[in-house]
DNA sequence: ACGAGGTGTGTTATGTTATAACAAATTTAT
DNA sequence: ATAAATTTGTTATAACATAACACACCTCGT
């Protein structure tokens, strides 16, 4: 882990393993899977799915990445300065692959709504649009 | 299968191995992994994973069950008489695992909303609550 | 009746995704 | 310095899912 004197701002504290995942999901294109990272980051080091998976985890907690359910694949926030929503919502393109975080308070306080009339509380939902982007359709 | 004359309603042409798979999963209170239903339905002389994955498959296209990705796990549809909704809801309480569906009609239409604004056109869409029923919390 | 085409089934093998468990190394706190 | 907590490396295994192929069965046109 960093110096407590780096501990300021609690987003940068990222373990060394978790920097690499990171970086590597930043470059790619698209979104990847656990095992497309082990492949990407093996001449860093990094030789098993244990060390890949705990630093998903991690990234994940700190809101720096999401997963995609559908899929099994990883793709970095692209609001990663917003306060925790209570919903992700991800625009995925079953053309290209690209994909388009909708903004995640708004629909995740409208979903909230909904459920309540059924007396369900949520605490954190995932939605996930399958379709074509712009570019694509 | 079934013969000619009775393929009226296309909903109730269920092969053997689909019906097993209903019929197991119509009876458990909450949902079922993959090899959770392989266990049970072994012995009705199903033996392997393809044939119960095949049935799964089946189901969810005639939309009779449903898949919760975050958890690898089938449910029986709640609305099996709705029109195939733009999108699937289910409030999941994390603490007796039992599920709600949500309006999927109304809800989609909304989200479809909200994607059209980045110019993605939606053609699935899974929403997934996770929280606490009404008994529960 | 026959054979082609389509669909469902059974089976074996394999591919893909994810976690358990434990020891060693590193960092942090006292 | 030492203890405590965290991160890392490693091996093994669990859990989830599909590929590929042979065979049975039904339906349809001849
Ligand atoms: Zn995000
Ligand atoms: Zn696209
Ligand atoms: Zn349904
Ligand atoms: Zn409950």
């Amino acid at each position: 882990m960093l110096r407590m004197t780096e501990h300021a701002n609690e987003k940068t504290m990222l373990t060394k393993n978790e920097r690499l995942i990171l970086e590597s999901l930043s470059q790619a294109e698209t979104p990847q899977s656990a095992y497309d990272l082990l492949d990407s980051v093996r001449d860093q080091g990094i030789r098993a799915p244990a060390q890949v998976y705990r630093a998903l985890s991690g990234l994940m907690s700190k809101h720096l990445i999401h997963r995609i359910d559908s899929s099994n694949t990883y793709l970095c926030c692209q609001k990663p300065s917003h306060e925790h929503p209570n919903a992700i919502c991800l625009a995925i393109c079953d053309e290209c692959q690209q994909v388009t975080e909708l903004d995640g308070v708004r629909i995740g306080d409208q979903l909230e709504e909904y459920a309540k009339a059924s007396g369900f509380e949520s605490k954190l939902t995932s939605v996930e649009l399958r379709g074509l982007c712009a570019k694509c359709h």
